[in-house]
DNA sequence: CCAACTAGTTTGCGCTACCAACCGACTTTT
DNA sequence: AAAAGTCGGTTGGTAGCGCAAACTAGTTGG
């Protein structure tokens, strides 16, 4: 197996996956974004963006906090170490790959 | 929604799929190659590799021959003009993205 | 002639993605 | 106080992926 080919092999399939790389290159970026933010950043709708948090949440890469904007409620979010760690091995693997 | 951003929305699906983006970048260098080749290159089973190669022949990304080398049957595969267009694309888009 | 092998396809199953629709809790409007 | 809106999560349906196992068709070996 070739080098190139080897670095497509262990990309990262929870980034990989469109939905959740548009998230993490946002917040990558603004380290800090809410529910809203993405979505009208990313188009997709509530509940595919939803689980897509979910699923970088479960698996450690970012970390969500509800709060309040005045008597609203509001979803943050953040990487985590992790996340930005995975974010820019993905990112490395990509490279070698192209 | 902002231009990287943007990049990542358009990444075509089909050559986005890491099984998939394998045989295809192996075609883009190698420009011809069998069946067996691929399967050991990528290390995909039979099965797996078989499905991606109908999905990129369906979508017209590539042409596949049936031969014999011997009397053993073989699979011929290379890449048509618009996978390698659309192969060059979704590097672009990536590159953008990064 | 029958068993075993090769190249590749198909099928069945569990898991994930996407969308639209609905739901729950709260707030604002009228 | 009833109606409508907001934020976000949950659900149901459809489609795609990955794997292993079964299958097809032809070939080679005993």
């Amino acid at each position: 197996m070739n080098h190139q080919i080897q670095s497509i092999a262990e990309l990262d399939r929870i980034i990989h996956e469109p939905g959740r790389l548009m998230i993490i290159t946002l917040l990558y970026s603004v380290d800090q974004a809410d529910f809203l933010y993405l979505q009208y950043e990313t188009g997709m709708n509530k509940g595919t963006l939803s689980s897509h948090i979910s699923r970088l949440e479960q698996a450690e890469y970012i970390h969500v906090e509800k709060t309040f904007r005045g008597k609203v409620p509001q979803t943050l979010l953040r990487l985590t170490r992790m996340g930005r760690k995975s974010f820019e091995r993905y990112r490395k693997n990509l490279r070698e790959a192209l």
